[in-house]
DNA sequence: CCAAATTTTGAATGGTCATTCAAGTTTTGG
DNA sequence: CCAAAACTTGAATGACCATTCAAAATTTGG
């Protein structure tokens, strides 16, 4: 008990200076010595609790992905139409907890990364395949069954590229207007024809 | 001019070898050897060339702007209309020569590093701007004044959502498609209103 | 054919960094 | 309070890699 206490701390501290510090420095040349400064401690202890570099981007990644699980389920849950819902996926990618400079700037690291570490291509493909499965589970009930494709990749290509250029955003982000514009987006695809 | 030429070959070589092991590598994780011997020399001749690692870098990062640049100009030839125009701004990004995974792979890395390294910074922050200004000018010849950005950030991410997700393909991309979908997407923005 | 210029590369250099280790310090449970 | 367990870290280790260099090979221009 007092044992697992002391251990998610460090993992807390750890995981949030992981995030800031490789916003600030890069993926790719972030130093353990750099994150173990940011979170006041020494590289030594990152191995301790994380094992290798790998490690730790590991559970940072994994955090973060808790997270985003986290907000779309609550969202889901209020949710009362298949409309509504695919409201709610995009507000949980864009809710405020998420929906920050750093955060979108280290997850569009990961995943620049994750085809070639194995360990993050599992998580990344996982989520996708999670966030596939609800998009397409919902315009189902929306659009002509040819028509499913096109609108998922629609709706789903306007979320990343959104947070790919919040990522390179010099000022903080307005996460309710991010909302606002992306329900626009699901009224704009689900309100027509989308054949040519 | 027999002396540019054979430094002009090595370069071309050389760009192709870097963009091909990238994509293979990683960013990240690739060293010069790696780079040298995917082109048949070694890596002496790379620093001998480009002067450094960084150096090879920018060049090709330049190599695929002007690829870029050249697709955009070609098509904008073309289109009589601002919808026309827009078509062509998108069918750029989606060019044959340009809208392969290696390619949109390399893209997506550069992208994840410029905000560490002040050369790439510079070059791709040129080029979105440059972007912006194209879609500034056709659009607002076909939405009302204040809806024009909503319908840039909806296109703009668009293209970025469909370049991050071809980055990561196992298979091949069909441009042609990719094409009439991101058309129906200009439709879409561009033929209703978009307030909410 | 020759000498100067250019190109090529194997080996040496130097720096960086993740990881390990051993020696300490702190916390825990009784 | 005590001993064992958990935690911490400075320093050592070893691997990796970009870059440099010097010497050799090739090309060029005359």
């Amino acid at each position: 008990m007092a044992r697992k206490r002391i251990r998610d701390i460090r993992n807390e501290e750890l995981i949030e200076a992981t995030i800031v510090t490789v916003h600030k420095r890069g993926y790719g040349t972030v130093t353990m010595a750099e994150i173990a400064q940011e979170a006041g401690t020494s590289a030594a202890s990152i191995s301790y609790y994380f094992g290798s570099k790998e490690g730790l981007m590991e559970a940072t990644m994994r955090h973060l992905l808790r997270k985003l699980r986290y907000a779309m389920v609550a969202g889901y849950g209020q949710a009362e139409s298949p409309h509504e819902r695919l409201y709610a996926l995009m507000d949980a990618n864009f809710s405020d907890s998420l929906f920050t400079v750093p955060q979108c700037s280290i997850w569009m690291q990961f995943w620049a990364s994750a085809p070639y570490s194995s360990k993050l291509a599992r998580l990344h493909r996982i989520n996708r395949s999670r966030v596939r499965s609800h998009f397409v589970a919902e315009l189902s009930q929306l659009v002509p069954a040819d028509q499913i494709e096109t609108a998922r990749l629609a709706l789903q290509s306007y979320m990343d590229g959104v947070w790919l250029q919040a990522a390179q955003s010099d000022d903080p982000l307005d996460s309710a207007s991010a909302r606002r514009a992306a329900h626009r987006v699901v009224d704009l695809v689900t309100s027509r024809e989308l054949v040519a």
